[in-house]
DNA sequence: TTATATTTAGACTGATTAATCAGTTTGTAA
DNA sequence: TTACAAACTGATTAATCAGTCTAAATATAA
């Protein structure tokens, strides 16, 4: 029913498989089981529409987190809960991932307004920065944290993608390398 | 001269800052000084030139490495070493860390044939193990701690790159980052 | 009902592009 | 000199692709 989201499905599953390039818009619109002109009515360009799928799946990845921070609960198991559950995310949402991965690693990025990315971040410094108030965190930038905490999910997620894992095992690799990163983090 | 390494260099310049379809063969000729034909000569196609530039960085890169862990010294200034010249290779070669992650999300990457990718870990990973049997590092699969530490390269490229910063900024950051990560890896 | 938005199919275009190919230059060695 | 291969040239080609256009159909809402 939904024309949009279906070019969007379409769109997704062919650029993570083929790249930007590889994916004719012809394709998509086939893909999607939509008329060739559709996805011009939705999407004015290709890259209108590269740039609207990312922005879609940063907000489902910040929707997936967000019930987290806000939440009650003790903040240290928040910050073990976020680590898990983006991982979990990643995961479960390997193309969802790995697109996002592709399209920050492309010129299609530098068309993102700096301030919509740096919106996107401002719910986690805030929560972080409590963390280093009340010296639970080493007392460092906040974004040098987040961003080490990014690159382990980032690690992870190859090391886990790499080879195949039983769920059991998967699990235990994610708790126990979340006591590694709790390591790195932590004040004492 | 080398009209390769010429081909080469054009490539990685404009794939960085146009990616792998905003770049036409023919700009690559005409950015390396060189007839068409001859890029053709050298690469029968425009992929395995991709590849070509991929397979020379990810040398280069290792080529950087591979006296520190060769080489005399402790252990733990090796891990140090190790750390602090990934990053600063990252740093130094912005262009060609960002082509290699860049490569990494693509469909490209399907063509590296997986052993080739291994070989270029193993020698780290030998290392890694002696680390662990010395119980200097934690018990865990050797592969998942080179996972993690790359993660921490990656997330301090991006923390260092996302803004200006002093050089004795830099450095100080660097360091401290690397307490960081030895906290997250030391056995105890 | 009427108007407005959305959708369809597919032919079309103008520009771009990867790759080719017939021939030229260059270095070297007989 | 001659011979030969490797390196190189750049115009040409055949194909592809993003985006347009048309005219009709269908849905949605005022």
């Amino acid at each position: 029913m939904d024309k949009k989201q279906q070019i969007l499905s379409a769109a997704l599953r062919l650029f993570v498989a083929n790249g930007f390039d590889g994916t004719p818009t012809a394709k998509i619109a086939i893909e999607a089981a939509v008329a060739n002109g559709t996805l011009f009515y939705h999407y004015k360009t290709k890259e209108e529409l590269i740039v609207a799928l990312y922005n879609q799946l940063k907000e489902e990845q910040a929707n997936y987190i967000l019930p987290i921070i806000t939440g009650s609960g003790f903040i240290t198991d928040k910050f073990r809960d976020i680590f898990i559950h983006s991982v979990h995310w990643a995961l479960s949402n390997p193309d969802k991932f790995y697109y996002i991965q592709q399209f920050n690693f492309s010129p299609h990025l530098a068309v993102v307004p700096k301030q919509v990315l740096k919106q996107q971040t401002i719910i986690y410094e805030n929560f972080i920065e409590e963390g280093i108030k009340r010296k639970l965190l080493k007392q460092q930038d906040p974004e040098l944290i987040i961003a080490l905490f990014n690159g382990q999910v980032y690690g992870i997620y190859h090391y886990l993608t790499s080879a195949e894992f039983t769920p059991a095992l998967r699990e235990k690799t994610i708790n126990e390398s979340y006591e590694m990163v709790w390591d790195m983090m932590k004040y004492m």
